[in-house]
DNA sequence: CTGTTAGCGCATTCAA
DNA sequence: TTGAATGCGCTAACAG
């Protein structure tokens, strides 16, 4: 385990009796090799139970064949099938993920982003607004940097699904089917998904659309926003959440305190966690294809690694928003489904 | 960004007009460098916008300050609290980490691993029955690798919660309040969380402990389970699930069909996902401390390389299992809490 | 406190 | 197809 024991190409070429090249050789680029020789190499790797020195090689061929991934450190229930598609698909194509979290101090945050920066070939940010813009600065002169949901404000080129559209659509439901007085809850400075949601809310109620009610993204903010309505400060009939832990909480407590879901509000979010499927009335609320999200970030990352190298710009088009859906149910009182309907997973 | 481009210790060295080495110390130990040298040195690196290639470090300093965190495919919700937790204490610690997902073909992940060794110092390995035993043992000769809620049986050191002891308290609970006919849901040879829950379930039935329905983990999974029971295929009053997934798809599934939850059947889950609390009847589960998890595997992967660099064996004792803790809701029949209860999230 | 120097392990020329 | 030699960027002796 340590350094003296480890094997090295060295140990392995004496063992093999070749040349340390042709060790590489028979690692990176095998048809070079002739057979018999092959054999002899990768023999000798595994009875010494060989592996390549990571630094060693991304100093060598100047690659880390690496992607740093930036994550906040709040992010909601998606996180897994994002990491699932972002991962899966930088495995693909031969690269592996390093992750940071964005929490602690800025301060500190921006040193950890330069280390990172200095381990892999490009970096993906998700929720980029929150982080400082010098720290951003920096990176990005050393390696391509792609936002994940937002970033845009920072210059970044971003990977993101569609929010105004499908805010909108979401919205004119609400309205068509009677809702006079919406409120939209989240508030759009936390991320440029949030404020996509805002603006397609605004979108479909045009100039009279009302200021956002902003709050944080949690459950307990949803709660605290279905109080304020209790105590009548707030006076909607229809709540577009940016997201379904804010759903949720608003839903439930106005439930409990005998506020009726739909029937007195309507109540929609964002996201299809699976509790939205659980609550009675069930969550209508806009799903994302987050493991796709992930891979696409991914393989334009990848994109943009292979356009630096060879100086070009752009290789390709950024890819378009992602598409996302409503999932209509019956928490937005318009669902012409059975009460007791269970859907599949 | 190309090589010729980004500066190295020797731009640095040159513009601040110092030796390459008291770059390097400038960075490493700033106290061994004098005040005004080490502002030159700084003033150097900010305005040339220097970052140290990872690789040249791991490779001259013999240390990658990384870890690796290999997770299977399909982790349930908590994935995102344990590797928050993971992240904050590697960090904390000066290392980086880098992901691996263990799903695709098992051929095609031992040179994964392979890999992944090859560019950290340490590797904390979850769900690793599921793995190949040669591509672990394989690694294990490399680096230290730590289990996580898994891998005793491949003679892993492990951090894990108490499966056992909560499984029995549960159980236990539900015989108390009656329950005769008891099964546990879930294939204990999927994983040793699973069969230590399973084990818990035994130990509070003693030796009429029916063998366990063994079936994946998914929702999907948990309504089938209900589909045999409603087909008089299962005699049961009460289901123990080896996770909420399962315990939800039953009990939903239940439900609809006219079985009452919990008069008719008692349905306990583990895990705690958020669905458990918005659920009716709220599920009765059990809550595991999964940001302290992963952060306790962090910081036992630590202090095992550490040992490694120093040949010891092991310099502390290994860290015991985790406290978990029954969450007693509605579905096992016996809260005392009002319908309406709304918990805090 | 600072500089000189020698590798770390690998990929990659260039010759043979 | 193979081998010898060079350098990637950095750290860590060692000397001054």
């Amino acid at each position: 385990m340590a350094r003296s024991t480890r094997p090295t190409v060295y140990t392995v070429a004496e063992h093999a009796r070749v040349s340390v090249a042709t060790v590489s050789r028979a690692l990176a680029a095998p048809h070079r090799v002739s057979e018999p020789t092959r054999r002899r190499v990768l023999d000798a790797i595994d009875s010494l139970g060989y592996v390549p020195h990571g630094g060693a090689r991304s100093l060598a061929a100047d690659s880390h064949r690496a992607h740093g991934l930036v994550l906040p450190e709040l992010v909601g229930p998606y996180y897994s099938d994002l990491l699932m598609g972002y991962e899966r698909e930088a495995a693909t194509g031969g690269d592996s993920v390093v992750i940071a979290l964005a929490g602690g101090e800025l301060d500190h945050i921006a040193s950890k982003l330069l280390r990172l920066a200095g381990s892999v070939d490009g970096i993906v940010v998700m929720g980029a607004s929150a982080l400082p813009r010098h720290a951003l600065a920096a990176i990005r002169d050393q390696v391509p940097v792609l936002g994940l949901t937002g970033g845009a404000a920072q210059g970044l080129e971003v990977i993101g699904t569609q929010s105004v559209e499908s805010a909108c659509e979401l919205t004119r439901h609400l309205i068509a089917h009677g809702r006079t007085r919406l409120a939209f809850v989240g508030d759009p400075a936390l991320g440029e998904d949030i404020e996509g949601r805002y603006r397609g809310f605004c979108d479909a109620l045009g100039p009279q659309a009302p200021e956002p009610v902003r709050v944080g993204p949690s459950e307990a903010d949803g709660v605290a926003v279905a109080e304020r309505m209790l105590a009548g400060e707030l006076d909607v009939d229809g709540l577009v959440c940016a997201n379904d832990e804010l759903a949720l909480g608003a839903m439930v407590t106005l439930a409990a305190r005998g506020c009726r879901v739909p029937e007195d509000v309507a109540v929609v979010g964002w996201d299809d966690v699976m509790a939205a499927r659980f609550v009675r009335p069930s969550l209508t609320t806009v799903r994302q294809p987050v493991t796709e999200l992930g891979a696409t970030a991914a393989r334009r990352l990848r994109e943009l690694i292979a356009a630096a190298r060879t100086e070009q710009v752009a290789a390709t088009p950024a890819p378009e928003r992602l598409t996302t859906s409503v999932i209509y149910r019956r928490s937005c009182g318009c669902a012409s489904d059975a009460s007791n309907e269970q859907e599949k997973p």
